[in-house]
DNA sequence: CAAGCATTCTGAATCGATTCAGAAGTATCA
DNA sequence: TGATACTTCTGAATCGATTCAGAATGCTTG
């Protein structure tokens, strides 16, 4: 019926126009209500009613105050894969948990493989970045440095001179590897997250360990390997499979991995969800965990208690790092601090003493 | 060292004046490379760097352009809350999906209690916005409407004039209802979702129900009384909880209900949330499932096959429906299409004939 | 050789608000 | 009464880009 919002959308102007007063005092009228008389104000906000203004646009208000109202976040991997691990879920919980108190939007920004089109990041409208575990080398790093904006780094101890919240990763899963090899298990076996961006699927070498960019990959490794020179086994024959974070991956490369002679009797897997694989592959190959296998996860995600038999894991804060790494973007503190959480050890029903020979 | 980006933050404006070239051109040189000889284009790009330019502000390109990049999501319930819930997430997936695809970004709008502070909306810098799940009276749902931006509406089939997705969920919960009555159970009871958003907690009247603002509980809820009564039982003597989303509150809330006489021999349930919440209390009590009681749920989140027993429930195409509603909102067609899903009963092992008496 | 066409670059308008300094008018106080 | 202060409103600058119409140049072509 009506033709309102035929040709051009209202503006500001407008409304000042129709009512009789400036720019200046519409604007007011819905930024400063304290700047003009309530009369005033109630008839303009009703003409603006009548009129069908969608209120002051915000790109030109955020062009103005040069402040956006939202944070960015950008995630190491792909978002449809961010959104199938569970320990990223808890730390966005966190993260929103912080953004709905300080009434903040959060714009996650896809960060596409192609590295040409990385104009998401360029183009983000938000205040600051909260960048979680990016590879060393990838291109989304750089374009988010490159923005000159405050960012908080999580998960990636590497970065000089960006605020960063995590945890000793090293320390973190030495604890897990120390467990193990005190409940005398000699034959164990890694599963580790990927260690380069290469999509590469398979047993690492020394030199794959070395080249990578992955940190938090690299540093549970360390710590793995730490406990379990330390117990005088000889880590090269440690066999570690780097693996996509995923389930139904996680269940296929324990397949093969559990095929070796000898089989391991322990695992040690680098996330809750690699553990979850194994622990169905053990299934699916009628291994008994604990009795026959051990498995020991990482991240204490929810699901590590819900299954059966419930997940030894190391427990790390996750939702508390969303939390902390969203404050520390908003706090103007200039001090580029580091705040490192603790973790612990869950000992619960998937791992038991080493089986007798 | 340098005081570079002391003063003033650069601007297009400063490099044309370096180079000694217009405004225009350098413009061009970031988008438009076909504009300008090649050389050019490289010492102006070269002396951007130099000069640490962050690239074009995009508030002012967004200005500019109307264009921000960006999808708007808004959801129902709180985001900390909204991320508990592995529906809400296979969403988001689906959203993802396809925000990945077209190189969007995804501006995640907290929607806080207070309606004062609705701020967050309009101040939200999208091209659109997907509406999850908001209850009909809510304050979101006026403002996201007043934008005047496309909107796509999930889960809310009484928006009219608004696109839609979403399913036939009195369908699809009669389909819940009527598996249950074929296993011969007569005492049925009823776990629903927030039927109005006061918080309230407990026991569902007539009243109450008629009155509900949340459309999908409503609808459920149709369905359940559309099975029962074709089973000739009166639905006014069918217990119906409201229960909070939540695992551990809907273990509360089983626990309540399974004491109740006679002890209802199936619990509908209207999201497998509420299912699982109602399996441990059950557990937790020693009742067995299905032999003691049996239980349906909704959505069939990847923890229904997860969890012993499985969990039977309906069938609901998450990611999918995440992935419509963003191309729904891309696509420019000004059809008002409305897109109803399939959905399935899954019959698991948590549902089994009624126990005699 | 003049006309026509590409290529490369520029000037100025524009997007739609916010904000500061101050004008006009009214109330308060010594 | 005159000075001071407060309230209410306005004018104009500004945020930092994009984009259109066209100027200047060189090149082709009949």
């Amino acid at each position: 019926m009506e033709h309102d919002k035929a040709r051009k959308s209202i503006k500001l102007q407008d409304i000042a126009q129709a009512v009789g007063v400036s720019r200046t005092t519409v604007s007011n009228a819905f930024n400063r209500p304290d700047q003009l008389s309530p009369e005033l104000r109630d008839k303009i906000l009703e003409t603006a009613k009548e009129m069908g203004y969608p209120g002051p646009n915000p790109m030109a208000r955020m062009l103005r105050t040069g402040k956006t109202g939202a944070i960015g976040l950008v995630f190491g991997e792909s978002l449809p894969y961010a959104f199938n691990d569970l320990a990223a879920i808890a730390f966005l919980k966190g993260v929103s948990r912080v953004c709905e108190r300080v009434k903040a939007s959060l714009l996650i920004v896809p960060t596409l493989e192609s590295n040409a089109a990385q104009k998401t990041i360029e183009q983000a409208t938000v205040d600051g970045f909260i960048i979680y575990n990016l590879p060393d080398d990838s291109e989304a790093l750089v374009r988010v440095l490159e923005r000159q904006l405050p960012v908080v780094a999580v998960d990636q101890p590497s970065l000089k001179d960006v605020p960063s919240v995590g945890i000793d990763d090293r320390q973190a899963a030495r604890k897990a590897a120390t467990h193990l090899l005190s409940l005398h298990h000699k034959q164990i076996a890694i599963m580790a997250m990927e260690l380069q961006s290469d999509l590469y699927v398979g047993l690492v070498d020394t030199q794959r360990l070395e080249h990578s960019t992955h940190q938090i990959t690299k540093l549970r490794l360390q710590g793995y390997r730490d406990a379990i020179e330390e117990a005088r086994i000889d880590f090269s024959q440690v066999p570690i499979y780097e693996c996509r974070n995923d389930e139904n991956h996680a269940r296929e490369v324990a397949m093969t991995l559990l095929q070796r002679h000898p089989r391991p009797t322990a695992i040690l897997a680098m996330s809750d969800i690699l553990a979850f694989g194994a622990l169905r592959s053990a299934q699916q190959m009628s291994l008994k965990v604990p009795e026959d296998l051990s498995i020991v996860g990482f991240d204490d995600i929810p699901i590590a208690w819900q299954i059966r038999p419930r997940l030894t894991t190391v427990q790390q804060p996750l939702v508390e790092k969303g939390v902390l790494a969203a404050e520390l973007l908003l706090s103007k503190s200039v001090t580029k601090t580091s705040k490192v959480l603790g973790t612990r050890l869950v000992v619960r029903e998937s791992s038991g003493t080493a089986p007798t020979v």
